[in-house]
Formats: structure tokens, sequence, C-alpha cells
DNA sequence: TTCGTATATCGTAAATGAACGATTAATAAA
DNA sequence: TTTATTAATCGTTCATTTACGATATACGAA
């Protein structure tokens, strides 16, 4: 996401920026797919299940590298939230961003 | 959008790319705003009430190239939908998708 | 300590994205 | 016919993204 920030056009919102900073963490598949992954596995549970980087590296058919930047676009933009457990990495989902995200699509809609 | 198309893992789904062409084109500002002036402007009426290129070249600060650039994509991820009058082309939006769109985020969801 | 495992990060190549001015094509107005 | 207007597209420049292997770090186990 590379924006112009010089001349902001009085149309654009606070709001416009927020949805597109989702919207380009789900805007390759792979993310998307990671996205549900973590919806499946952990309904907001505890650590228990939750899943680690590993997990999703044998999920998928990519690198640990690119899997590992994947999750780290999905960290910046807030959809995933990180907890530390000896050298396992645990991911959870931010599902109240994604309700929010919901929303914001709602709001425009109506 | 970007993606790797020889490998395909066995977890990534169709409605994964679904999701991400849509989320791209949402995933720029620019793009989230033009879907939303356009939501604001037409409610769905007839061509009365639509916008036409200039008129988004008036609203954001952009040149004409690069606005007809972003309608482009949005037009080419199915949001936007246009039609001809004269010289002008009327753009509506494809409330359907956006819809379709925010269904798919609540079916990750539950 | 040494080895293996888990993850993040670095560096890189190729592809794509963003923004613009200039050009083109098509119609309307003069 | 000439001129102006609308909007798409071309070509260019520069930034970012994607994917990977290699490296670095940190911890646990042997």
């Amino acid at each position: 996401m590379r924006i112009r920030t010089e001349i902001s056009s009085q149309y654009i919102e606070e709001s416009d920026y927020e949805m597109a900073k989702v919207a380009n963490a789900l805007s390759h598949p792979v993310r998307v797919a990671l996205v549900r992954y973590l919806a499946e596995k952990n309904g907001g549970r505890g650590l228990d299940n939750v899943t680690c980087n590993k997990d999703l590296v044998n999920m998928f058919d990519y690198s640990q590298s690119t899997i590992s930047q994947h999750v780290k676009i999905l960290k910046e933009a807030g959809l995933f939230v990180t907890e530390q457990k000896d050298t396992f990495t645990y991911y959870q989902l931010n599902d109240g961003l994604l309700r929010s995200f919901s929303n914001m699509i709602g709001k425009i809609r109506r």
C-alpha cells in the first residue's frame, strides 16, 4: 500500500485508511486462508488450541520465511495477535477487528 | 496481487482467491473512498443519480488518469459497473458483490 | 557445551503497483 | 470543419510486494 500524503483529498476519511489497511492484509489468498485457518482452528479459546508458525508452514506449500512474512503483514494490520511460549510463537485471530471491518462495509452499504 | 500458481496448497480454496480479489480492490484508501462516494451518491437508483469520471476527478485531488486507473481496478474486481452515455461514462456500485464480500467474512468468523 | 528445533529477519530478483503527463478516440458544440 | 470535452490507455519512473535461501537468535534437549 503506497499512499500519497502531501495532498490529502477533502473527501478521503480516516476510516477509509483503516479499511484499506485491513483490506490490504486480506488482499492475498494465502493470507485469507491463514485467517480462515485460524478462525477454524481456534474459536477464541485459550492457547491450547492456538496455532504456531510450524503448523502454518506445514499447512501451506510455502517456505517458512514466506509464511512468516505473510503473518507479519497480518500482525501489522492487527488481524493476528501473538504470544511467545518457549521457542514457539502462537497466533490468535483478532476477531474484533474482523467484525469491525465487516461493520465498516455495512456502514458504506447503507 | 501477485500469486504463485504452479504449486497450489491443498488448504487454499477458490473462495480465498475471490475474497483476496475484492480485498485487493479495497486495499487503497482512494478506492475505498470511491466506493463510499458511489454508495452515498446513488442508492441503487437510475442513471440520473450516477456519477461520471469527471465528478470523481473533481472530488479527489488526483489526476484524471490516476482516477481512471483506480476505477479500472474496481471494475476488474467487479465492484463498479459502467454505462456509456454520449461521452460520459457513468459508474454504479455493485452492491451485491459488496454484500457477498461481507458474507464471506461472516462465514470465516462463525 | 553441543546439537536440534522454531522463528524472525536480511538480502535479493522479479513482478506488480501507484502516480503522472501525454496521447488517443469519440462525441458535442461552435 | 474546427474546437472543446470526456475518459481510456500508453509509457515512464519509482516504490512496494512476493517468494526464496541464507543467516541470526533463542531456547530445550542430549
